[in-house]
RNA sequence: GGUGGGAUAGUCAAGUGGCCAACGACGGUGGACUGUAAAUCCGCUCCCUUUGGGUUCAGAGGUUCGACUCCUCUUCCCACCA
């Protein structure tokens, strides 16, 4: 049972610093029914979750099933300065309605994977703010610059000669004070965090709180271009609350490669059961393509249902396999003749005429699955189907 | 505070008076091939009903027939020295 536990808190895991510790609060859970505590911060700058948090979500409520308590911290203060892991040097300070928005909508969110009954929220202004300046100076004196620039990023930068702000050097700092105040057993996080969770048992070993928290890393999980990690701004992310059949064509349009990724990090499936499939593939038995349907099935049945899954499936293969109209369509109307190109800007699946011309000539634009060439081409009264490329649909009515 | 360097399209990055809407790379996108996969190949990639017109190269002025290129000021960044 608790060879079973380690075993399923330990999978997929980059890195776990610390691994005795979690072995010793598991057997303390198995043996006298004893909690512990698990961290995870989360930056409420944006209001969307998308596959990359819930490999770490996941990792939370499998914490769940064996005692952990999640710590599910909201870094409302930490998110003025921007953890400096980003590329973006500097971020926009968010109203607090923003946030509050942001929050709301994240938490219902994460609680679809996570237990909310074993889940406190807690906020890092409630005792970050407090600590004032002379507490910061006191937190930022534990701490010579030598240490922080052995930060990856840090260094980098400061190699390459990107500007580093001051204030970036408190991220870890406070991150790492989350942990001191909250006392926390366990926290978890992406590798790209290994500088800011390790900062947290260090904390917790100068101000004194008697005990270091065990740190496990995930790895950080590729978007949809299976290179840069997913993440909102590269528009590479598969989101929570995706629609079913956007959820299901996404995860079908990653790489063969990418796909045992996501496999390993999102699926349910055990790694034995991954690895049959994986040799199924290798061996010709099983079709890489039927293999990526599953998956797409498991993840998109996770966050809607099984027969949303479904029907996105049957959408999908209407449209993409048998070159059919999909089901639903954004309807736009008009009044009077259109110039086609302005009449596929009206209906947003062009960004201009321009583009919209270009795209005429190269032969990308079909109305009634027609291809057309005639870039004067006046539309009158009637309905028609547009076109753009393989995936962009949208239905006008001419009055 | 001093000295020097820099800011170019989504990103990186050429361009040092006309040949510049601006080389190239990446990204994105369309097509071929497929399994809407990857890889590969070919096209497109500021806006405008376009053999043409408009607005761009941090910002504001100026020199010039003509400026991304020269001058002045402003803003921001980097390095070295203090």
């Amino acid at each position: 049972m608790l060879q079973e536990a380690l075993r399923e808190i330990d999978r997929g895991s980059a890195e776990i610093i610390d691994n005795e510790r979690i072995e010793k609060l598991l057997k303390a859970y198995f043996e006298e029914g004893k909690p512990y505590t698990v961290k995870a911060g989360f930056d409420p700058t944006a209001p969307d979750l998308h596959l990359g948090h819930t490999v770490l979500l996941q990792k939370l409520a499998t914490f769940q099933k064996y005692g952990g308590i999640v710590q599910f911290l909201i870094g409302n203060f930490t998110a003025a300065i921007g953890d400096p892991s980003g590329k973006s040097a500097t971020r926009k300070v968010l109203s607090q309605e923003d946030i509050k928005k942001n929050i709301a909508s994240y938490t219902t969110q994460a609680f679809k994977i996570l237990d909310k009954s074993k889940t406190e929220i807690v906020y890092n202004k409630d005792w970050l703010e407090a600590l004032g300046a002379a507490g910061m100076l006191e937190l930022a004196s534990t701490l010579t610059v030598a240490r922080m620039l052995e930060r990856d990023d840090f260094s980098k930068r400061h190699a390459s000669n990107t500007p580093i702000a001051v204030s970036e050097f408190m991220y870890p700092l406070l991150q790492g004070y989350d942990s001191v105040h909250l006392k926390s057993d366990v926290e978890i996080g992406g590798t790209d965090q290994k500088f800011n969770l390790l900062m947290g048992r260090q904390l917790q070993k100068t101000y004194d709180v008697k005990k270091q928290q065990a740190v496990l890393m995930m790895p950080i999980l590729e978007g949809l271009d299976g290179i840069q990690k997913m993440s909102k701004s590269l528009n590479n992310y598969i989101g929570v609350t995706d629609e079913p059949n956007d959820m299901f064509g996404k995860v079908l349009s990653i790489s063969d490669d990418l796909m045992w990724r996501f496999y390993e990090l999102l699926s349910t499936k055990s790694l034995e059961e991954i690895a049959t499939i994986k040799s199924g593939v290798e061996d010709g038995s099983l079709h890489p393509k039927k293999v990526k349907e599953e998956l797409a099935l498991e993840i998109t049945a996770r966050f809607h249902n099984d027969e949303l899954a479904k029907e996105a499936k049957i959408e999908f293969d209407k449209v993409h396999v048998k070159s059919q109209i999909p089901t639903d369509i954004d309807e736009y109307s008009c009044e009077g003749e259109v110039w086609i190109a302005k009449a596929l800007v009206d209906c947003n699946i062009e960004p201009s005429t321009s583009q919209a011309r270009r795209d005429i000539k190269q032969g990308a634009v079909k109305i009634n699955q027609e291809k057309i060439s005639d870039m004067q081409l006046q539309l009158c009264s009637g309905e028609y189907i547009l076109q753009v490329g393989k995936r962009k649909f949208a239905k006008l009515k001419v009055n």
